[in-house]
DNA sequence: CCGAAGATTTGGAACGTTCCAATATCCCTC
DNA sequence: GAGGGATATTGGAACGTTCCAAATCTTCGG
């Protein structure tokens, strides 16, 4: 567009509607709205006409008004509960990518855990009728709260987190197998008393991974220690308060896996206050495998998760859903332990 | 709300409007509407009685509806460039609360530097009649594509990246103060061959950044060389890169600043494959001051930057601008080095 | 050259709200 | 108990689009 003719320039300040364009290019408001949907009923010639009429005047289509009428969106939402967690900064940013490829638009918000917030931010969304919603509810989230929002109409998922007693689609990588094998490798490298650190009993993924590492445990013939299982919440301040609370026992453990990176990030900060090395003086594991993982020193043994796949298959089971399929998705994304250098398996890395 | 009153329940497929809610409490539409907005004019008993019927039908606003009526929109438009970068999640976070607790709700984008699909977002949030608009801006995104939308009505603010030409309200760090400042402090610690790695020219940010290690390097009487500023893409691959085109030089550098620390991350990897040691091999200074900047190994030297107030800041101004203050926002934040291990100031820590 | 079939276009109602001007109701005062 | 100002309430138009049924225009066989 040249600089003489700016749009919106010369005329009132009111905004240019698909009567205007109508106008200007000799046609009923109706065919401009044909044109707009990309109708194949409306000749080549008049679309032509139309489009041009569209760029003259600087027309832009007014998707309130049409979905209002149309009673389809093109609004999605996603509700984090932690966004500055890169774990699920990944996670989101896999979901945005496939929803804004299919057109769609997602509103963000973050609950940081809590339940008021994202009551809130739910009643906000659907308010604006969304076509879909993907959520990482936050702790303490009660299913009925969410079921209240699946009969509204549109499609949920949960991502990440499962909430008992509901059943709506859900995408969450292999918390129960991830956990019991980093647990298998902590004890194969000779570890008898082993902790978990952060999160809350009542949180699937905590339950799940807490799981697999009492799996692993029972399956080696050791008896889990409950005070080695210390809650928290699931971020670098729940790590620190965890290993600062452990080392102080009597008996404390020599390793500890972690509900998640972030957590075990807090861990290697309350060691390195006590002047101690995980890998050397603490067997450290995480789960998630967020990218900072291979840079924390030492390098973090974790298990990995495919984290941008996850929020990709989300986005897609969501848009599934929203075109009719009522087919419910329950994905298991697979995991894998990655030994770095924290659990003591590889000699820590030393700069000197 | 009972088992048996599940609303949505037993009625037709059609959603619940204000006429029903008006029928069902007894008063007119437009009654209805005025409690929806919390008007002072009806009377309490009235109140109540339209605040019971909305319970009882299970009503849910249809803030679309009342948008394309009103012409105000509670929806702002988040545009990050990098949200995978724990700098920019984290200045998302600080502008989202904002708006949340303001009771508006943001899109979100993520345009991963390209100004393609910057443009297709920023269309789709237009159409959605936009409230206000918080933009990192792509690189290579011309003032122009920017300012069509200033015209179009709302508020735009520049978060983090200035564009030449445009004179619209900005947000960002005193980039040319803190990089001059982590120059000075590399120089000295004795260096004379001081690298910048990341980011590119026409970048703001960079420039502003590259800009303040320039004024340090003249101010020591060093004369800049030209292949010692290595641009690439403000990421880890950009660092990596860097580190590794600049090692292979027949004079290497003995330090750099990066752009940001996520590029510094990179260098930190390149530096490792080579069995080098930021710190003790080579001088390493990061910018941003993410939160995992001080877990990494070494932990990293850098600029501190309090993204979270600045998004706060950020989101702040923008509302303000949607209530009508026209008076841009033109907010420069203070910044900070904080000296760690991998610029060699202190010894590197070491676990053994 | 008429009529039918197909292709294209169209006017008006509808979506669910807010706004406005007008009406109805209330409470006092004289 | 009538008048008047405040207080509450209301019907209908309007926002910008899509939908639908109907109208108009083309084309073509006979």
């Amino acid at each position: 567009m040249s600089l003489g003719e700016m749009p919106n320039a010369g005329g009132g300040s009111s905004r240019v509607t698909v009567i205007d364009i109508a106008r200007h290019a000799g046609v009923s408001k109706s065919t401009v709205s044909l044109v707009l949907q990309g109708s194949p009923l409306v000749k080549a010639e008049t679309r032509e006409r139309v489009l041009s009429s569209i760029e003259a005047l600087g027309y832009v289509y007014n998707r309130g008004a049409a979905n209002l009428r149309s009673a389809r969106s093109n609004i999605v939402g996603m509700v984090i509960n932690d966004l500055a967690n890169p774990f699920f900064a990944e996670l989101a940013v896999g979901i945005e990518r496939v929803f804004q490829t299919a057109g769609y638009i997602p509103f963000i918000a973050n609950t940081t855990e809590s339940p008021t917030r994202q009551g809130e931010v739910l009643r906000s969304m659907s308010e604006h009728d969304i076509a879909g919603l993907i959520i990482c509810p936050a702790r303490g989230t009660r299913a009925a709260e969410i079921e209240s929002f699946a009969s509204r109409g549109f499609p949920i998922l949960l991502a990440m987190r499962r909430l008992a007693g509901l059943r709506v689609s859900s995408v969450a990588p292999d918390n129960f197998r991830g956990a019991r094998r980093a647990t298998e490798h902590l004890i194969g490298l000779g570890h008898r008393r082993i902790a978990f650190f952060g999160g809350y009993a009542d949180m699937s993924a905590q339950a799940e991974r807490s799981g697999g590492y009492l799996a692993a445990l029972d399956a080696a013939g050791i008896v889990p220690d409950r005070a080695l299982i210390v809650e928290g919440p699931p971020n670098r301040e729940g790590g620190l308060a965890a290993i600062d609370r452990v080392l102080d026992m009597a008996e404390p453990p020599s390793a500890a896996l972690c509900f998640n990176d972030v957590v075990a990030f807090g861990v290697l900060d309350g060691l390195e206050r006590r002047r101690l090395a995980a890998g050397r003086d603490f067997g450290l594991v995480g789960f998630d495998d967020v990218r900072e993982a291979r840079h924390t020193n030492p390098a973090l043994t974790t298990v990995h998760v495919d984290t941008l796949a996850l929020g990709e298959r989300a986005a897609h089971a969501v848009l599934r859903m929203i075109h009719g399929d009522t087919r419910p998705e329950e994905h298991i994304g697979e995991v894998q332990l990655v030994v770095r250098e924290s659990c003591g398996a590889k000699e820590v890395r030393r700069p000197s």
